[in-house]
DNA sequence: TAATTCTGGTAAAGCATTTTACCCCGCCGC
DNA sequence: GCGGCGGGGTAAAATGCTTTACCAGAATTA
């Protein structure tokens, strides 16, 4: 029992055509048939429960209609909330389109050994989307110019010619200056990502400390400290903002986690984040409204983003895009929570 | 140029020998072919940077050496830290093995379509690991009984006969009991899982109520509320638990979600979490550390749970494995953070 | 009525492997 | 000197589908 699968040959002899007819049906090719045989032959196929194998269907026209989804080699990635969302809104975009997405894991020997190269030649996917790129990733410069199916999900490169989907990181810079100088702030600090590594997160900075500078508030380099995304490097930068300008009534933090630090940070200097200081994230990560007091911040919606990217690359590899790779940006929004206030009405 | 990939085919020629011996070489399976062969077809391979093509690997011998993540339909299931760490833990594990895997949401039409049977039948996967199964997925018995390569992760079904890697949960109650009974609580609430949808859920509950009746506590029905699993949800049941027992001192909450929730109903009747109520949690999600004060909870480490389930799904498949479908159970420990004190060190 | 164009459909050649016979040849034992 | 055998290969079928011709017959045109 269970010999061999059913395949595209019993149905057509079920439904009393040629191979090709059926095939032809599968694939919605289906003009030149008549609807009285499209008919018989979908009967066919319910009938018996037939399934193509996706196999066999990627082998004459070497397409997988499969994506990888390449994250870098980072403490269980996909355990992180940013590549998950991202990675949520890529599947929802894939399985829309009739794609399935694979998990690969960039790692140092990955890279060494171009796996990302068999991938695409072996014909096991037809385009990758990498997260988390930095300008570490040299690598990527051999997509440089070339017309493989590769998009960089969340951050670009000024000095490649690649696909790329972002946020729009100078408006969410502009977003939070004009925020915390409504509510009076004068007295800024800002935690920003590290320096020289990630395209966008400069793009919010520099847009933040210009629209600042627009409204009469200067930052100087003494109220700007760097951390690496995470909430200890958050709360380091804050003890050092802090520490050299004491004043200060508001901080921006390029990211969450580290804005969460920051509130740690001022717990340690027995100050009530939001009420004496007021603390601005980005991103608006689960966690965000989960602290207390709930943190404001920047929405970056990273599932739609991930979706984005995914439309964008299934266009290139379907060649339903122009060939200039120009960037898509997904729009964000201010999300007021509880941890920004007036000057005037802080306590205190 | 780049006309037809490099195949099998052209290391052959190159080699001067047929199509059977590349392919023999390739399978490492090895024993009939000479050193010289051998080498002469390695060296033909390496010239021409032969890759095989894993689509038409597949066919033939209907392996994929990829395994399916399948999870039930959330909203964004894949930004769930949950599923994040899960996931994370099975793709170490499956490339250890040299294995791939792709990610599947069971919508309600996938279901319908037994789209998961498809998967295994048109050769896509060679296995599915099920996250986040309930009781309310009657088409898992389906497999009872079946030598199909399916395992729930982190759940189990007393009904049916099927592969399961789940964590101590009854450990995890007696743990909780011991360390909120050393503590000299003995008014105690409990917010589980949802009743009668999680086998494992309900270990953790039976487990704790039966460890405490032995250090002569008894939990009445009073003293138990069922939430989803969600910070809302724990927020209501705590909000019920608080009017129903006044005097409580501790609450454990079946996951850390929920105890996060419970944070949030202290707030609301002025009770300081951790001060005034012991609060303990359960999974150990990256938030709880972050909580002010951070949440003492069960570490249920899902990376591993993961990776277990992953490494007994490959051991069924590849037949290293007996029979009968033996259950694993994945160690936890408890995480003292801020959140528990002893009675009569609390504040008032 | 003959020539032309559709319409609806089919045969067959791939696609890149695996795998199952089967084959040739030299050597061994008798 | 011959049957048997084993080492080292190979030819060819099979895997399940796509796609490119190509082909009847009907309808339309000249």
């Amino acid at each position: 029992m269970g010999k061999t699968r059913t395949s595209i040959r019993d149905v057509a002899r079920e439904s009393g055509v040629s191979l090709t007819t059926v095939s032809l049906v599968l694939n919605k090719n289906d003009a030149r048939i008549s609807d009285a045989t499209r008919q018989r032959v979908l009967e066919a196929m319910e009938k018996l429960a037939y399934t193509p194998s996706r196999l066999a269907r990627g082998l004459p026209n070497r397409r997988a209609n499969t994506l990888a989804v390449l994250v870098p080699q980072l403490q269980h990635a996909f355990a992180d909330v940013y590549f998950g969302e991202l990675i949520s809104g890529i599947y929802e975009a894939a399985v829309d389109r009739g794609y399935r997405i694979i998990l690969e894991v960039a790692r140092r020997e990955y890279i060494r050994r171009k796996e990302y190269m068999t991938l695409l030649e072996d014909c096991s996917v037809d385009g990758i989307l990498f997260l988390g790129a930095t300008e570490e990733h040299r690598w990527l410069s051999e997509f440089d110019g070339t017309d493989k199916p590769l998009l960089i999900v969340n951050n670009h490169f000024s000095q490649w010619n690649l696909h790329s989907v972002v946020c729009d990181y100078p408006a969410a810079g502009r977003l939070a200056a004009d925020y915390l100088a409504d509510l009076g702030h004068t007295h800024i600090g800002h935690i920003c990502g590290p320096r020289g590594m990630v395209r966008t997160s400069e793009e919010l900075t520099d847009a933040f400390i210009e629209r600042l500078g627009e409204r009469g508030i200067r930052l100087s380099e003494r109220q700007i400290v760097d951390g690496q995304f995470l909430v200890e490097t958050g709360k380091i930068a804050c003890d050092e903002l802090l520490a050299r300008n004491p004043k200060l009534t508001a901080i921006f933090a390029a990211n969450d986690k580290m804005a969460l630090g920051a509130y740690q940070s001022l717990r340690g200097v027995s100050k009530a984040p939001g009420a004496d200081v007021s603390v601005l994230g980005c991103d608006d990560i689960p966690t965000a409204a989960l602290a207390d007091p709930p943190l404001s911040t920047i929405r970056m919606n990273f599932v739609e983003v991930g979706a984005a990217s995914c439309r964008r690359l299934l266009d290139v590899i379907e060649g339903k895009e122009s060939p200039e790779k120009m960037n898509q940006r997904i729009p964000v929004t201010l999300v007021e929570r509880g941890s920004c206030h007036s000057v005037e009405g802080a306590r205190r």
